[in-house]
DNA sequence: CGTGCCCTTGAGTACAATCAACGTTCGTGG
DNA sequence: CCACGAACGTTGATTGTACTCAAGGGCACG
């Protein structure tokens, strides 16, 4: 069930057996959405995180014009709101893209599991501050890369984000994104983002439809997005 | 001393005395830096942390195009890169502003601190939270808002994160970015940055000129740029 | 008193937004 | 099974915000 979390933490530092059996044991339910659902609401206090376990959520913000921003894709295998162990309430949203399957884990166990594995309290910590690292890489996308260096990065971000936790198959996975979605994530209009996209498509970057991404050259793609993984912290460390 | 770093804590958690103590302890030496300078570098492994005790820096990334962009401020009390404890070595640099001094945490002492105290764990996880939440904020604002509520935000921003910290001076602050620094801020360019600020100036929004930013009028300044410091958390909340 | 950095201004351009309409797909109910 | 509607994707024409290029001015510092 949390084969995806493991798999996400594992890739940065080694998790014992004891830990392992720990997290599973923090779990108080397993919680099942609908596509399109606001699950966390920004400024609610919260007691509770949530891991995901199936589908695509993202963080939103609802800006007074009506548009909104999203600022992190969660992926299965995320815990979408952990930073709520500190932070009590969040500033943003958080919403189902997808249908989605979430685990629930009270603060409460949290506070016990890292209590008793503090070395798993530094894993969710770096966790969290890869989360930050992935702002500021979008930061950086949305400040001075141009729509077709954005959207290139966004899909090469995406498929290494989904092959460390065995979600892609070859050089393509499932994308469950409307263009709206992606114009949500990149800063754009809908309407400029089908340009984009088209453009990518021309120049073989990209093939995407159907609820599909295939990416025939990752060099070429990565190469349009000045695409570097590094800020995805994806080297094992010694504990 | 650090002074400015526990009026910031302080603001979000209570800190004891002997907690207090402790991060005095903590620290092994205080290091000077003139400004333009790049403080820590990308990549680059790491074993100790840098709190900031005078002056301002910056979180950078450098784009194969030759562009900078800024993806934080730091101030005075900010811990410039707890996250590398965890991180390792971070994805970003971080450089001066202006001249500046600082105090070194070897992560050996961060470790030794949180073992002993716990709370002061959870309490800087929070610090490295509202890092990441201030980093949403800028990605909402680099994707969705024009170059002068962008601008009017950055500067409620800076106002209140100085505030906190007692750096202030009635409706104003000592302010040392060029313009093209601010303009590194907010993904613009320069050229642009100067006719934005006019604007704000002539709007009277907003009064700047040799090292000083001067806010007339806080509430006209917030409602042009739609700030909101909900994202900086700075209410106290229960241990 | 020059030199370099920063700020300012003007003219022309371009990337992305806006506005509007049409096409496609898919789920649903008659 | 087909008709309908809604959501999503596509296209064209036009506009506008911010960029580019270029030059000049102010000021501090050596």
């Amino acid at each position: 069930m949390i084969e995806s979390h493991l798999k996400k933490l594992r890739a940065r530092d080694s998790i014992s057996q004891e830990e392992e059996a720990a997290i599973r044991d923090a779990i108080f339910e397993v919680r099942e959405f609908p596509a399109d659902v606001e699950v966390v609401h920004h400024g609610v206090d919260m007691s509770e995180s949530l891991l995901l376990l199936q589908g695509w959520m993202a963080r939103t913000k609802n800006m007074s014009s009506g548009q909104q921003q999203i600022s992190e894709l969660q992926f299965c295998g995320d815990f979408v709101d952990l930073h709520s162990f500190t932070l009590k309430r969040l500033d943003h949203n958080v919403m189902s893209l997808t249908a989605c399957r979430l685990a629930v884990i009270p603060h409460e166990n949290v506070r016990r599991l890292i209590d008793r594995f503090p070395h798993l309290g530094r894993v969710y910590w770096l966790m969290t501050n890869i989360d930050a690292s992935i702002h500021r890489e979008w930061t950086a996308s949305l400040g001075r890369r141009s729509a077709l260096e954005r959207m290139a990065h966004l899909f090469c971000e995406i498929f290494v984000r989904l092959k460390v936790v065995g979600q892609t198959n070859g050089t393509s996975y499932d994308y469950p994104l409307t263009q709206l979605e992606l114009a949500e994530c990149l800063g754009l209009t809908p309407v400029h983002v089908n340009r984009t996209l088209q453009e990518l498509r021309k120049r073989k970057l990209i093939e995407v439809g159907r609820g599909r991404v295939n990416i025939p050259d990752f060099q070429a793609l990565t190469a349009a997005g000045e695409f570097d993984p590094e800020y995805l912290y994806l080297e094992k460390r010694p504990r």
